[in-house]
DNA sequence: TCGGGATTTGAAATCGCTTTGGATGGACAT
DNA sequence: ATGTCCATCCAAAGCGATTTCAAATCCCGA
């Protein structure tokens, strides 16, 4: 069933078919109910590629998962982004690559081949050559966090130095003055922020930061587990820990309680929280604190940007920094008294 | 640059670059080289949608998450699939829906407006309605796991049942008797399958499985905690767990620490691990007893078999039953002497 | 009754590719 | 010299939508 079959169907034109079916004003309301209702009964829709070339837009977004960097965050983002999307029908591609020129191909194809109306790029590093490549590319793009040293782009992101000075500044209120801070990749914007806000908080209180309790590694519970164990196992443990994400946590949990220690007791923790379905920092034993801020929100309304960017707006007007929860749970107590 | 332009370039017509530039034989070597040579300085690159509309293909697969199924699981069978698909340059399209009726729709869409060649269904249910509609609506289409009421269809799955009933026996040839089963959601096929295995080998033992020492949950770290926790505190505890995923692996963990118990002596554990990158079973203290199947590797082979599938081979023809390896580590050993 | 503006409808061009059905020319055998 | 057969190449017809430009119809006041 295509447009000239619908329409022969009708007695109509596919001029006006298809004016009925994309809600253009100048067909008469009856033909348009006409139309909608033999479209829906013999089950018609515009073909995707024919309507593609026609108007040049392709309908879709990419998304590139670099290998070493996707977890369980990006699912989560994906699905806010998708149910986003829905509604406008419009498509998410998502790639796959194994390197830097792998990425680096798949956007120049993806330009060249005109699949995808715009891009998302996700944990970006500070100047990060992706955008300098899509901005000679001329496709658009957003991130999903920020690239201070690179030329204006639209981005959304969240208050990471905030989050984290907050975060540690509540240990220091209880006491705590060795705090760990189990950051996630080096060079990456939002760990370098990450970083920042931990300094900041320590800085004010004249505490000189140890190199040897700030850790950068990915977000995984056994990357937790083995780097909570060697900072406990040191002279001079923290006694608080401030971790990148809750999969850290968990790994940092495994390693408090193999050192015989208690959560919210003999050692505190606030996690940052992408809000998973699945690990619910409530119902955790002892609960977890959490800096919280959901992943999956953040997808939608990136969603919902992309689209103000491609009807117009300029890059330079799309930025968006969220606020970050501070939620206090039982794995945050005061210093124990030795 | 089209090839229209290009072709104007080359002195040629299009005819000629479009059969040189996708290999057809009627080209001399000679001109060949010409073409490509061309395209690659200009960087030309087919427009993605003529092409599609030109040859009825469209060049991507669809998969469909539902926002209550997935996971962990889902980017890393993504990954194993897009890596895959990338050299024949196929495109993955993802879509999230919150209900049976949205994935329907999202179905009947697809196959109307011919935006993918085919999709992949995950963790099906015997007799699944998708399989019924996908037949319906004549969409190719694949499932990573089983649907055994349905009519015939291409399927990739893992020998769950199998997998099951070894860990189950090699807990039972440990001494253990009361083996708890924490499975995934009731009613999927593999959760039947794991089911089915863990009866079988209990049951030829003239062992009466107890209802309750089987729980049926999502696969997560909490909900692992939560089952484990309660099994622990009834009358007649189980001395070992089968646990359905890493997740759930690491809640039960948990569960059997903040009870005092010892993993690996007091109580033992086996799980299923579907070897996740950032949760390495061999790393875990203690190491992770598991039954161990990749799926990122069954992503990419049910790209294989779709490429198949689309070439022409019967859904018939597309059967595959992955074996499972039992992997023993420090979390498994004989019960524990009252 | 007629003219003119507004409202509806259509014919045909267009998007950029693939592919069918020839054309062209050279090599080779007759 | 002529016909046959390849090897190459090309013009033009799709693919199925959108959109431009123009025509037909309707309504209403003069």
């Amino acid at each position: 069933m295509n447009l000239k079959e619908l329409a022969g169907n009708l007695g109509l034109s596919q001029t006006t078919v298809s004016r009925a079916l994309n809600g253009y004003p100048e067909v008469s309301e009856a033909t348009r109910l006409r139309v909608a209702e033999a479209a829906s009964r013999l089950g018609y829709r515009a073909n995707a590629s024919a309507r593609r070339l026609a108007t040049g837009r392709a309908g879709a977004f990419g998304m590139v998962l670099r290998t070493e960097a996707y977890g369980p965050h990006t699912v989560e983002f994906l699905g806010g982004l998708a149910e986003r999307l829905f509604h406008d029908e419009v498509d998410i591609l998502v790639s796959t690559v194994e390197s830097a020129e792998e990425e680096a191909a798949t956007y120049r194809r993806a330009a060249a081949s005109k699949k995808v109306d715009a891009v998302i790029l996700s944990s970006p590093y500070p100047d990060d050559a992706r955008v300098h490549l899509l901005n000679d590319l001329g496709l658009p793009y957003l991130l999903h966090g920020r690239s201070e040293g690179a030329p204006p782009h639209a981005w959304l992101d969240i208050d990471n130095t905030g989050a984290t000075e907050r975060a540690t500044n509540h240990l220091l209120d209880l006491g705590h003055r060795r705090i760990a801070l189990v950051n996630g990749p080096k060079g990456m914007t939002f760990a370098n922020h990450r970083e920042d806000g931990y300094r900041a908080a320590l800085t004010s209180r004249q505490i000189a930061p140890a190199r040897s309790l700030i850790a950068n590694t990915i977000f995984t519970d056994e990357m937790g587990f083995r780097t909570a164990q060697q900072m406990l196992e040191r002279g001079e443990p923290p006694t608080a820990f401030v971790a990148g994400s809750m999969m850290t946590a968990l790994g940092i949990f495994r390693a408090i309680r193999a050192a015989g220690l208690e959560l919210g007791k003999d050692v505190s923790m606030i996690a940052h929280d992408d809000v998973f379905p699945y690990l619910n920092a409530d119902n955790m034993v002892p609960s977890m604190s959490t800096t919280r801020s959901s992943i999956r929100a953040a997808g939608t309304r990136v969603g919902e940007l992309l689209m103000q960017l491609l009807a117009g707006k300029s890059p330079a007007d799309i930025h968006e920094v969220w606020p970050v929860d501070l939620v206090l749970r039982e794995s945050t107590g005061p210093t124990p008294v030795k």
